[in-house]
DNA sequence: TCTTTAGTTCGAGAAAGTCGAACAATTAGA
DNA sequence: TCTAATTGTTCGACTTTCTCGAACTAAAGA
């Protein structure tokens, strides 16, 4: 079985971790993680090829952002909130509050 | 004389800035632009051709993360903090003190 | 007008994204 | 076990995006 890597946080690269996020894709990811945690890889719905989406999630992995846990079949896949925060203080509460209040402005201008 | 395109705010994209952040150079580009405020292109001296480097401050500017005028016969760049800051409140600052503060880290470190 | 300065555009090769198809790893049932 | 189902990865091909040098444009100055 293989063993999936995850950068250290020594490791982790601000310009890795923007590029990262830099994604609409991998936005809705993060998005969906952090609000609603441990997600597996095809919990997301999106009109996307799995092996895309598995690509998708080995960047995020491999730059740092989330962290990926095996459990029989599937990956647990959850933020590196801790990580990312102290890193990057701000950077992720930032991120995510603008893009949380795109969604609800989307949601009431919509209709 | 060609004019340069600057997206309006509400075409900035949370994902487009963080693109055009998510790489070494323009993440340079954008650490010297806060520190040093209004620049030309060939102020940054690195090791770069300099159609690749027009091509990072197009990047930049199209995404929303920079304002270009022309001057004679160069562009002076700037950071467009205001709109940047209105749209994803402290992005900015996360970015700047994560990047200033590795700085400053890796020039006590080094030696 | 000729030269210099400052950037852009073009064309080619290298790197990364996207997809479907085939593959591997675990679980569950006959 | 053997088989099938589930979950995700890897592979090969194609498209898109980087990077570069060379050629080009636009303004300033002698």
């Amino acid at each position: 079985m293989k063993i999936l890597f995850h950068p250290e946080p020594q490791q982790i690269s601000l310009a890795g971790v923007l590029y990262a996020l830099g994604d609409p894709v991998r936005l809705d990811i993060v998005c969906q993680l952090a609000t609603d945690g441990e997600l597996t890889c095809n919990a997301f719905d999106c009109e996307i090829a799995k092996s895309t989406l598995s690509h998708h999630f080995k960047v995020l992995r491999e730059s740092g952002v989330i962290y990926s846990r095996k459990e029989g079949t599937q990956h647990l896949n959850s933020l590196r909130r801790e990580d990312l925060d102290q890193l990057f203080p701000g950077l992720l509460d930032s991120v995510l509050g603008s893009l949380l209040s795109k969604d609800r402005k989307t949601a009431t201008t919509v209709q």
